[in-house]
DNA sequence: TTCATTTAGTTCACGATGTAGACTAAATAC
DNA sequence: GTATTTAGTCTACATCGTGAACTAAATGAA
């Protein structure tokens, strides 16, 4: 823990004035004092402090009321800070420019087969990705504080230590940037992604199917940490098949991509949603199937961490009018008796850019959280 | 948010002082300054504060170093403050009270079968328990902050939902004594029983087992909220055996406490245990597939939470021996090709205790967190 | 039109709190 | 005995939120 001093006090009202304003919009100095409990003259310096510093502006809207003076609305300003969101996954590379409002500034994704490449390859690429979005962004005005790289499967410590869809294993990432870098996992940053843009809740899960099955989830809208995230390896049945991680009957070897591929007879995922349109036999009991081993796993995870939602992600979003009805129903069988009501599931509203945003999203949050260091003084 | 006025600034760094003497045993105010990163000056105020309040004591002990003036050692000083711990169980009442210094003042346990009882005779059994513990401590000088119950099962919002062991279902708890009373999970609390006074570390999952089975989930030194802690539903086997929650193959139908003893072919957790004594051929396989399925459940749960120790308490503590190394042996099969180390098992450092003592600590915590409203001024 | 009323925002004296460094206290070492 | 070293206190000072007085800018009623 650390000590507090005045400036602490300063950054956490700062934080909390911020955060009233990235949730509620645009708001008078009065409404802000009303809604964080600080005085008027309080929030007028703090008001001014984040103006002088660019993180505001005064909308010039006043408000039109009842009676007396109009209050003056100030908002989020997106005009100097940003922050960069990168994914690297098999087929694609993908960046990201936010500002502070949260606004999708640039959006770019490259088409590139990352089977079989080595990882610095593939990471020397994802540098020059970035490096380019951060001149594009300096062309904006936009000061970029950060950069937050999304890889598929567990990270510790800067490091990859396995990403299945890759193909690597104990990958350390440190790209050449001149804005600080870090990665994390993708479920985990997908959860952020929608959490703050997309399809979260405060409380939720986050289940990313790719080759591996991870989760995130998020309690009181704050990421856990701590989390194992490894969904793909609860178990679903103690006499199903092997699978990769020496375990048998994990989630994944019913649910992963690459089960329902075969078990589908096909080869990729827009020919399994092709195929499921179209109404073929084999697809569509496949993915069911995965439904319900999904169903089995998630049940487990909600009796563990009780959340009200999940929010399915990755693959299983373009799959999810198939998969859910089956993985709703396990649910409802497990659950209903022990808690009266089931998690509700839904879609992904991101798709292939929850782990992007959520990777910006990120760095914004951490600006607003602490804006201390931007301000003039 | 709150917002941070000058006395919630105080108020932390008051914490912090009273966290590291918590920590580490008495300090001198240097040390002090040294350790939390505050000014001599600032500790010197804060420790005068606490002094005066009776929350610390100068510990007549000068330390005899090398050069210069000893420093004045303080620590905690028990005389002024406690809290007052609970437990209702199938068939006994426990009572404790702590002091700030974590000292146990006084440990009651009341043999009382409350099998089949009305839940406000149960409760008027409490409040009776708790009364006169109240009465004793007032004798002893010391001040009661706080009373916690202990029940076994999910509590929200003061009302215990369900509580297998007692036959409870949505009882709301509402104790008329002179201290605030809260309800908590029986499982939650023995983990914090366990973090403060047991086999604890600073990330570990507690597991109760009773009639039904439960868990506590500490990270980072913090109980989790927000678990479910419904261990006993976790899916072992999408074929086994119906559970009274409506699903099948949970936990609980392998490893609940009914489960084992009709397995072993006895009727008490006590037969059990001097059955597994003596050897006996049918209670040690019926604990081993006890322990094996307990190890699917725990392989499941630790994919999703990453801990490195799980401690197992309830009925699970006796019965460590037997069930532990079936236990380890799945969680070893089924995790070692996924993150190479297998979280360490425990028995419970406590026993019965756990809980009550972690319902009492929950309460001298609160109050060591918060201080203020305690000191004079 | 004019003035009372109402709400927004600013200013300023004040109090609470932590800091830094000077100062006092109490030990050891030479 | 005196220098050195470490502990703890004291004091001037800076930071920051508060609260009340004050200014600003609107509406509504006379």
């Amino acid at each position: 823990m650390e000590p507090v001093r005045h400036d602490a006090m300063r950054a956490r009202n700062l934080e909390l004035v911020l955060g009233e304003i990235g949730r509620g919009g645009p708001l008078t100095r009065a409404a802000l004092a009303e809604l964080t409990g600080l005085t008027k003259s309080t929030v007028s310096t703090l008001v001014g402090s984040l103006l002088d510093a660019g993180f505001l502006a005064e909308t010039a809207a006043v408000r039109a009321g009842e009676r007396g003076r109009p209050g003056v609305e100030v908002s989020l300003s997106g005009g100097r800070i940003a922050a960069l969101g990168l994914e690297a996954n098999v087929d694609y590379l993908a960046a990201c420019v936010l500002d502070l409002t949260g606004t999708v500034r640039r959006s770019v994704r490259v088409e590139r087969d990352n089977r079989g490449v080595p990882a610095e390859t593939v990471l020397e690429a994802v540098r020059e990705l970035a490096s380019s979005e951060l001149a594009e962004a300096r062309e904006l005005g936009l000061t970029v504080t950060g950069a937050v790289l999304a890889v598929s499967g567990p990270v510790r410590d800067g490091v990859v230590l396995s990403a299945p869809n890759l193909g690597w294993r104990n990958v350390p990432v440190e790209l050449d940037l001149p804005v600080p870098v870090s990665v994390d996992n993708e479920a985990s940053l997908g959860a952020l992604g929608e959490l703050w843009f997309g399809a979260g809740a405060a409380d939720f899960l986050y289940v990313s199917g790719e080759i591996g099955i991870g989760a995130g989830l998020v309690v009181d809208s704050r990421l856990f940490r701590g989390t194992g995230g490894e969904l793909g390896h609860v178990l679903v049945s103690p006499s199903g098949p092997p699978c990769r991680c020496g375990a048998v009957g994990c989630l994944e070897t019913y649910a992963g991509q690459e089960a329902m591929l075969t078990a589908a007879g096909v080869s990729t995922v827009d020919a399994l949603s092709a195929a499921l349109s179209t109404g073929d036999d084999a697809p569509l009991s496949a993915v069911k199937a995965a439904g319900e081993a999904l169903g089995l796993a998630l049940a487990s995870a909600v009796n563990l961490v009780d959340v009200d939602r999940v929010v399915l992600g990755g693959v299983f979003g373009p799959l999810f009018p198939w998969l859910a009805p089956a993985a709703e129903a396990v649910l409802r069988a497990r659950l209903t008796g022990l808690r009266g009501s089931v998690p509700v599931l839904n879609p992904s509203a991101l798709g292939d850019s929850a782990a992007t945003l959520g990777a910006a999203g990120r760095t914004i949050h951490q600006v607003l959280a602490d804006p201390g260091p931007f301000l003039v003084r």
